[in-house]
DNA sequence: ACTTTTTAGTTGTCATACTAATTATTAGTT
DNA sequence: AACTAATAATTAGTATGACAACTAAAAAGT
């Protein structure tokens, strides 16, 4: 039976991201960074003085909307980001970066590249592709 | 600068493991399966009628001993797990499978076997070797 | 034997994820 | 125009995941 190991595939998979993302949390907080790996991913969404919807910040992150509706209010509530209302659509608010946030994004920018980097040493250039080209395909099977 | 990829595949690789879980999730709902995804790890790890320590299951599925309670509170109330305590140590106790997990376990095994194989349909056997060896390279890159 | 340190498990808190349900608004249909 | 369907965001509920603090018991050191 060769099904079996697809369980367990899963569970690495799963074991590994979680580590990345545990890795890089405790790295955000013994540094002070005072924001989460996930608001993270939100603020570097909204460089380039981008105002994007949160139904768009959802699309680019991966992530549903009550997360992100989550997300967003943790980074107001820091001052990092700001919800404006949609002139064309009230439904909708864009999210923008504070002046804090633009700063904050900035500042750790660097220091987050050299944390990302750590989980990833001693792979070679074809591992990179390989894994991304694995991933994808993974995340394609699983398409709705 | 190569090092800002790295944040872009750490970003990849949450994603991937979410939706591989997620899936899995769904498909346990749709078809009244009656317990979590990672209710079925331990499950699975508590299989040939064995006697686990929660430190020990803990050790096995990769997750904390907070975590761990939780999910054999919810595993008992259910009735597939009981705690039995430990003759040597007071501290401890094990778990084990009651009939009615050793049946549940039985019964979703090859479902589950089913489930899973989806995310990975169109790997080569080289694709799999190749992703554990690398997941495992950055697992122990991130090893305290 | 007594004290200190470790260890197993629990509880509490916060953040993230997923689902379902709700509200307000917009788009589509007749 | 009126009605219906679809959409953006929120709220509520449950589960997982990480961390800290706590209890009880065992192990180690003196």
């Amino acid at each position: 039976m060769t099904t079996k190991k697809f369980d367990s595939y899963s569970y690495l998979l799963d074991r590994t991201a979680r580590r990345v993302k545990g890795y890089a949390q405790q790295r955000f907080a013994s540094g002070n960074f005072d924001i989460t790996v996930d608001q993270w991913l939100i603020l570097k969404s909204l460089d380039n003085d981008r105002y994007l919807k949160q139904k768009e910040l959802a699309e680019i992150t991966g992530k549903d909307n009550p997360t992100l509706t989550r997300i967003i209010d943790l980074l107001c509530k820091k001052g990092l980001t700001e919800r404006v209302t949609h002139k064309e659509d009230r439904r909708s608010f864009t999210v923008h970066l504070t002046a804090a946030g633009t700063v904050k994004l900035a500042e750790l920018s660097p220091q987050v590249d050299d944390i990302r980097m750590k989980a990833w040493q001693n792979l070679t250039e074809q591992d990179y592709e390989q894994l991304k080209t694995i991933l994808n395909k993974i995340y394609q099977n699983l398409e709705s």
